[in-house]
RNA sequence: GGUGUUGUAGCCAAAAGGUUCAGGCGCAGCUCUGCAAAAGCUGUUAUAUCGGUUCGAAUCCGAUCAACACCUCCA
């Protein structure tokens, strides 16, 4: 079976065939360093984590590009504009790069954690100004850009006469130039729905940088255009990011670089659906961002308690990237027992003896594992359902247990289908979903553990149960837990 | 107002015209057990409402209601 991918421009599940095979080139919206991340920043890089593994897995050749927005967009004409990342600067006394440059670690430092693999390229808006200025040269000099005062628009109508404005987000062109919204700044432009390329830069404006038009900075929409250009060539494979950047913000780029190129940028458009939080969606104008230091610490009035990175990809993964995912303290405590028990399984299984060239005893059960087992490729193949491979391994989990706990003979699998048992759920679980077992324990302090867990066995096999149960109950106010084995062994875990 | 999406059991959520079924969490019962925990087994079995198409619909069509998103910085 191929990979199927659902492709935002077309509505409709395509075969993804790349452009120029093994070499897939991806670009994917990355974030605006003016703040903190937040919980539903977390959604489209661990949705495209995922889908550059799968496609590394898959044998491609991939390059992955996600920017970094540090130019600070101005808030677009509805306010005065204004540039958010010296703003903020200003009330924190911290120089924009100064705020940038620490935003940006805690970017990194985030999702790190989270597991993501680093982009092959990740170019900042700052270090390419000049490739920008010049995509504006060629607009203008095309005839769909013009200046006025120092700043320099998008011409949303002349570009519609002859492409289709509106064709990504289903916009009609005639309704966007038809608005009837008055806003400030507008009088510049020759249409409403026109959309900056260059802004001139106010006299109190820090962020700023010369230009032939003037000390100004660059539009919101250039900056993708232009970085994913140099880097991923006129016509690239995949471009992703959230669906709110749909409209106006992709419409905007495959305008541009249409313009510049004189062809359409991108084959595949890949969006990730939102996380809402009491079925909203999380924004700062809603008062209800959970940023990922909460997350992680737990100090948020809608937590109960923190959770790690590995709950929250766990979390994400579930739900299918193009659906709502809606938050709540209780779907985030289903998640971490779900991993948990996941995990565990896995462990058990890694334990389990493989080896010699045994028959299985239970050839119906062997059959069933194997076909499980083929179908895990197939969901990821239909535009990555995550969720139904954890469903899918979810339901090998109490074949897993009861081996261990003899249930079913140890010698009901063959030793082929045991070992591709682990070999599967290592590829599925931690190469392609990027999960971690963060309860794994090793080194020193698991031969401690394990001392404390024979010197447990020890006294139950003597009926001292004063010792026995003095071991466990102080372990577990550290936060460890004893388990006793049916056939005697005590095993433990970190909570 | 325009555009689009969604409505599945206590919660999260998959699937999408047809046999048994998603899956996870929770809850209940049983088994195991020095106690406990875990585990296993069983149960909790749903498709917003009203019509229509069909031998058959959660799935297709229409209407209604509700919610959400985008149209403005936003993942």
């Amino acid at each position: 079976m191929a990979l199927v991918v659902y492709n935002s421009l077309s509505r409709k599940k395509e075969v993804f065939t790349p452009i120029n095979p093994p070499y897939v080139g991806m670009y994917v919206c990355g974030p605006t360093v003016s703040g903190e991340s937040h919980l539903g920043h977390a959604r489209p890089y661990i949705t495209f984590d995922v889908v550059y593994r799968y496609l590394l897995h898959l044998g491609y050749k991939v390059r992955y590009v996600r920017n970094i927005t540090d130019a600070g967009h101005f808030e677009e004409e509805g306010r005065e504009a204004e540039d958010k990342i010296s703003k903020k600067a200003q009330l924190e006394r911290m120089e924009p790069m100064e705020l940038v440059h620490k935003y940006t670690s805690l970017f990194h430092w985030a999702f790190r954690k989270f597991n993501t693999l680093e982009p092959s390229i990740e170019p900042t808006a700052t270090g390419h100004i000049i490739e920008q200025i010049s995509m504006i040269e060629d607009l203008i000099k095309k005839g769909y850009a013009y200046e006025v005062n120092g700043s320099v628009y998008f011409d949303v109508a002349k570009y519609a006469e002859g492409h289709d404005y509106g064709k990504l987000s289903g916009r009609v062109i005639e309704d966007l130039l038809e608005t009837t919204r008055t806003l400030e700044s507008q009088e510049e432009k020759k249409n409403k729905a026109d959309f900056a390329l260059w802004k001139a830069a106010p006299p109190k404006h820090i962020m700023r940088w010369k230009s032939p038009w003037g000390e100004g900075f660059p539009g919101w929409h250039i900056e993708c255009s232009a970085m994913s250009t140099k880097y991923l060539g006129s016509y690239f494979d995949i471009h992703g990011g959230g669906m709110d950047l749909l409209f106006p913000h992709h419409e905007s780029e495959i305008a541009q670089s249409t313009i510049c190129n004189s062809h359409a940028p991108v084959k595949y458009w890949i969006h990730n659906n939102m996380i809402t939080i009491n079925g909203r969606k999380m924004g700062k104008s809603y008062n209800n961002v959970i940023r990922l230091t909460e997350l992680f610490s737990g100090n948020h009035p809608l937590l109960t308690k923190a959770y790690s990175p590995m709950v929250i990809r766990f979390f994400i993964l579930q739900t299918h990237y193009r659906s709502v995912l809606d938050f709540s303290n209780e779907a985030l405590e289903g998640s971490e027992k779900g991993l948990r028990r996941l995990f565990e399984a896995f462990e058990i299984l890694n334990s389990l003896p493989g080896g010699e060239n045994r028959e299985g005893t239970a050839k119906e059960l062997d059959t069933k594992i194997n076909s499980t087992l083929d179908e895990l490729p197939t969901f990821l193949d239909d535009d990555f359902n995550t969720a139904k491979v954890l469903a899918a391994m979810f339901e090998i989990v109490p074949t897993i247990n009861s081996l261990k706990e003899k249930i079913i003979p140890v010698d009901a699998l063959s030793s082929k289908t045991i070992e591709r048992l682990k070999n599967d759920f290592h590829v599925y679980l931690e190469e392609i979903l990027g999960l971690k077992n963060e309860w794994e324990v090793t080194g020193a302090f698991k031969g401690v553990m394990n001392l404390l867990a024979s010197i447990r066995k020890d006294a139950r096999s003597k009926k001292d149960y004063y010792t026995s149960d003095k071991i466990r109950k102080e372990l577990a106010e550290l936060g460890i837990d004893m388990k006793d084995e049916k056939d005697g062994n005590v095993s433990w875990g970190l909570r």
